[in-house]
DNA sequence: CGCTAGCAATACGGCACCGTATCAAGAGGC
DNA sequence: GCCTCTTGATACGGTGCCGTATTGCTAGCG
């Protein structure tokens, strides 16, 4: 649910806060120094330079993703409908903001730069092999989990990228009625 | 099929390309001077500034998105599915490179940007319609036409936001069985 | 040839940012 | 009190960019 990885550096924190509003190209030294109400001197001592904190953030965010899936998967007393119910959730409404702006953002890095890309990477083969084996314990072969599985993260990243000018009511039920398809087998 | 309106302007057909490599941040009056081997000396004459010129790129989006719409939609001698099969097609195969990364780019900055936002959602909401209507002559009720046509863009979008590092060919089978899933009634 | 109008190249001032170097203030050991 | 170590503040040079002003080249016309 952390998302910045805890308080473990007040610059990585600003760094994903800025990346949640103005992407990958907003993070800037100057701009969290501003945001932290100090100036830069002191990001030089902990960062050899801009780089430096764009790694660091990735790491901690490639970390914290693959910590929450296994968290999510060590929770006992969930049915594996029930656990992928509550990823449509997570995905679609609570963290709706700044998580997914951050994963938006991180995406959008990735296509033009290949350390994120294998971030990425590594965290969606992580989600996907989670999420096909929530649907393999729901009855289905391994192929059609692993399809499905894909098709479950197009819509919850897909959902996110579409802009409806019919208010959230409406919104909310699409997201509602594509849920029920993809708890659903066929 | 043309994602920057054909040889409308030199500048805005620049500042395409360049989104679709660096996103709406990368597109700098000197830097589309420098790819189109002349000085910014000109640009000021055919457009107040930058920002006129980040209005017009969007206005040409828009109109060729619309127009490309009203095209596949009056072409004659294919059933609904058919079309929405090569739609799928034309998503994941085609024109995967530029125009969806023109696509995703757009779409990022209309997180920021509510000029942007309400272009994306005026043609979302053309796309929308338009697969609906294809799946309600498919057969299904208006309700869950609409909702499928959400499904639909949601896996086209969603899909190239994924990164799978076993190469093209599962990415390829993959893309298949979702097709399949999207195509068939359920 | 001489003159003027149109257009692109150049020059310029300003700004935001990166990264380095230097400076100042407080904390703790002796 | 003095010395060092840490840590934030300030100052600086360099770069890339925006938008404007100025220059220079070319072409058409008398």
């Amino acid at each position: 649910m952390d998302m910045t990885g805890g308080g473990g550096d007040v610059w990585i924190e600003a760094g994903f806060a800025e990346l949640a509003r103005s992407g990958i190209a907003g993070v800037r030294v100057e701009v969290l120094a501003k945001a932290l109400g100090v100036t830069k001197g002191g990001f030089y001592r902990r960062f050899r330079d801009r780089a430096a904190l764009l790694g660091a953030m990735l790491e901690v965010w490639r970390e914290g993703r693959i910590a929450a899936i296994e968290q999510q998967a060590s929770l006992s007393g969930a049915t594996a409908r029930e656990r992928l119910a509550s990823l449509i959730r997570l995905y679609s409404e609570r963290m709706n903001t700044e998580g997914m702006a951050i994963e938006l953002a991180i995406r959008q890095w990735a296509r033009a730069d290949d350390t994120a890309a294998a971030a990425v990477a590594s965290v969606d083969t992580a989600r996907l092999k989670n999420v096909a084996q929530l649907y393999r314990a729901n009855g289905l072969t391994a192929e059609a989990a692993e399809a499905k599985a894909f098709l479950f993260y197009c819509f919850v990243f897909g959902q996110s990228l579409l802009f409806l000018d019919r208010g959230q009511r409406r919104r909310a039920q699409l997201i509602a009625k594509s849920a029920e398809k993809l708890l659903d087998e066929g």
